[in-house]
DNA sequence: CGATGCGGTAGAACACGTTCTAGTGTTGGT
DNA sequence: ACCAACACTAGAACGTGTTCTACCGCATCG
């Protein structure tokens, strides 16, 4: 299965990702470059079966002995990419998210003032992960676990909404846009991570994110 | 070992808690009245044992075996009070929270602005955590885990932050103090998630608690 | 060519949360 | 007094992430 890169099946998909945007990953330590065409087969192997196996079941459903038989690799090759599961997951994370912020800045945003651009933008993003929902949980959880691999899966996402948010909000005081992006990346992180875990539903999420874009936005507007 | 309660050494402590002060827990379906005093016992000597084991290993030296034999109980009796490790360590969160909670609302906090006065608060509570590190980060890794109680511990955390940030804020329009208390709430949550898990540092959590405080305070002040 | 080392494979083994089995009080109703 | 229900106990068993053992093939270096 291929990362699930749909952000509207109506949209008209940009360019493919060009690889030399993704800067150079340290995601678990490995460096790509290095690696052999094998080696980098199995690797995005094992990613696409994560997707696929999360996809179809959610974290639980991505064992590691499924992963590497759908994967045609040994279980102990995985530990050589991956060091833990949710590292392995942490990177399909990356990926996916990688594909889906671009999809997303292409677009020019609805709405009249900053912050409802900026709420149509992350309700963008929300209902790409709304399509796949047992998919998205599953990265999500990965995220929030203690050893997501070295950098933080989380700063990924925040890299992300930075780079949606930046161009909406480009009218504000430097400092002041950090400030907000930076907060508004908590919101979003902590409020998916209460939706991975069952303990709230998708329009909850997109409450919360609306309700935090205004108190943060409009007074500055 | 007891709830770690304190909060400075050096602060005088408010009345003991006053067990009717905390609402009835629905914490994991057992209703505490009906049980008996043998039963209270051995609950709050599990309860314990999760502090003790906490404190001085963190989340994975709390391991339910060890934590039957330190509690004097059979592992499936952990089992008929909790119905996971998480919620065990969930229900010692609440205990602990609910705690630290009133003693810092005792304590008028220091600061010209509302917003200092709110980061006081905060830093307070962050303050306390930082002086049992491994049991704090155990119990907000239970608290982020999948199926932390009914109830979902992250609004116990919340309904913390609220009731503390109440008095501070009460000048500002009820809708907004509502708002701002929410968001503050999910960069708690997201900032302690990232501390708990080793991606980030106690100074960072407070600077973000901060620059949250003021750009969402400042501008309605 | 032979040695060496690395990355791969199959599969057993291990750790820890969780569940199951069987047996033993203890209690409350008749 | 007896029976049924129920909480507890000791310990085995199970599931899944992770690690270990033993072995193999292949490339690079001397």
């Amino acid at each position: 299965m291929q990362p699930p890169d749909e952000l509207r099946p109506d949209e008209p998909r940009p360019d493919e990702l060009r690889p030399d945007d993704v800067r150079p990953d340290e995601d678990e330590g490995v460096d790509p470059a290095t690696l052999t065409p094998d080696q980098l087969g199995r690797r995005q192997r094992l990613i696409d079966a994560a997707f696929e196996l999360g996809a179809a079941g959610g974290y639980e459903a991505v064992q590691m002995r499924d992963v590497a038989i759908t994967a045609n690799v040994a279980l102990a090759t995985i530990y050589r990419n991956f060091s833990s599961k949710d590292e392995l997951l942490a990177a399909a994370m990356t990926e996916w998210t990688d594909r889906l912020r671009d999809r997303v800045v292409q677009r020019p945003p609805k709405g009249d003032s900053p912050a409802e651009q900026m709420i149509d933008v992350l309700n963008r993003a929300c209902a790409a992960m709304q399509r796949q929902p047992k998919l998205s949980a599953a990265l999500i959880r990965a995220l929030s676990s203690p050893d997501a691999g070295a950098y933080g899966g989380g700063s990924s996402v925040r890299r992300s909404i930075v780079s949606m948010g930046e161009g909406i909000l480009s009218q504000l005081d430097q400092q002041v846009r950090v400030d907000i992006l930076a907060v508004l990346g908590h919101v979003w992180y902590s409020s998916l991570i209460s939706w991975a875990n069952g303990r709230s539903s998708f329009e909850r999420v997109n409450e919360e994110l609306e309700r935090a874009c205004h108190v943060l936005i409009d007074p500055y507007d």
